[in-house]
DNA sequence: AGTATATCGATATATATTTATCGATATAAC
DNA sequence: GTTATATCGATAAATATATATCGATATACT
């Protein structure tokens, strides 16, 4: 959080959510969500914090974060909730999303259909083999690699997925973001090297799996 | 951290290292690991953090929480720190991980070698479509659901993944928590409710990339 | 040998995050 | 209408995490 002094007041600026919240807060969205359509119409941050087994004050201040329509006794509009959480994560207007890479993960992040409702639409994959470009048994197309540049900037995609062999994810990485890409997600082990105007998320499914595994073992 | 008094010395419980260290730590060692054969044999934190773009005092704790072999003017000598880092990380003794769904998620993941240098060894995968049981393009197999509970119990398994449609995956999580399953990465948005004594990771990569997306749309 | 320097580990400070407490308020019950 | 209660939002306290500072030490240089 940061304060500025202007005049003898203090101004917060209340722009910065941590990024801590803001992953939580698809978690209370997705849980809306499942709500069936004959549930009451308000929800309390009570009865949420229970079901997710969280606190219930951090419930509240999440959700005081992004909007102020909570009232005592009541909770929540459940309808509205979902509604403010949505614009506010930006799931209302759709971003699209190209992949490089098309193995087996790629294909199947290509085939997925669950990235519609957080307001992102996969384009495209590419890759270099020629056998996997195509169309085979999915919806969207399989194009080589040549051709991303020239896709990404007449569509100006910004966000791209990395999802080959890791030797090549740097190589990868500088042709994507000379192509107008801004911000990549990881699925390497490969550590990226970025500019500081590019966003790069790494996701290291081995590590994530071999850190439960860690847990496991420490379990007493 | 917990301070437990006897008989008026404190004793610090060195046990507990929170879980944002424990994620930093596989970074360093895959850094460590990629580093070449004919890179100097010591390596000083200031200089992983350059590279990784860390602040250097973390990367000393961070360090300093796993081993004691840095010297000043030095720094640390790089097989020894991959070593301790792979044993405390228990990376060296192999666990054996189930997979339930051969979805196109599953069976990328079954066939994914990255796995083993984080001492991880995929056993088999398992699904209820006949069509898909067999070991077409894998080494590994692809079993009936009804065979997961003899194998997790004969070979003893306690991970498991679930790379399931999002409606089975409840059904499916209480399933193999009966067949033994101690520790679970799901891949489904759906959040599992598991007893206090299962331990329950959630991967939701819409959720991440929908977080990307968000942070692309609020760079000014 | 003496000095300069890079680096460590430890301690201290600052920041961030979580959890607890409390008064205020909207509804429900009486 | 009054009282009880669930719930909110705000403030405060506790905890965790990150960053800064500093003395100690091992090497390199003179």
């Amino acid at each position: 959080m940061y304060y500025f002094f202007a005049e003898g007041v203090i101004i917060i600026e209340p722009k910065c959510i941590s990024r801590v919240i803001l992953k939580r807060l698809p978690i209370y969205l997705g849980y809306l969500k499942s709500l069936p359509n004959d549930a009451p119409p308000h929800i309390s941050a009570t009865t949420i914090a229970n079901v997710l087994q969280m606190g219930e004050v951090q419930v509240r201040k999440d959700l005081a974060a992004v909007c102020d329509i909570g009232k005592p006794k009541i909770g929540y509009k459940v309808r509205d909730l979902i509604d403010e959480l949505e614009t506010f994560l930006g799931f209302k207007d759709m971003n699209d999303v190209i992949i490089v890479g098309a193995g087996k993960l790629g294909k199947a992040l290509l085939s997925y259909e669950g990235f519609r409702e957080y307001g992102l639409s996969i384009v495209a994959a590419f890759d270099v083999d020629d056998t996997v470009i195509g169309n085979m048994n999915s919806t969207k197309p399989i194009y080589h690699i040549s051709k991303l540049s020239d896709l990404c900037q007449r569509m100006n995609i910004q966000i791209g997925i990395i999802a080959v062999p890791a030797e090549s994810a740097q190589a990868i990485c500088d042709y994507i973001i000379k192509c107008g890409i801004k911000a990549i997600m990881n699925f390497t082990p490969y550590l990226l090297k970025v500019p500081s105007d590019i966003i790069a998320h790494h996701v290291n499914i081995a590590a994530s799996l071999a850190l439960l595994s860690k847990q496991l073992s420490e379990q007493t």
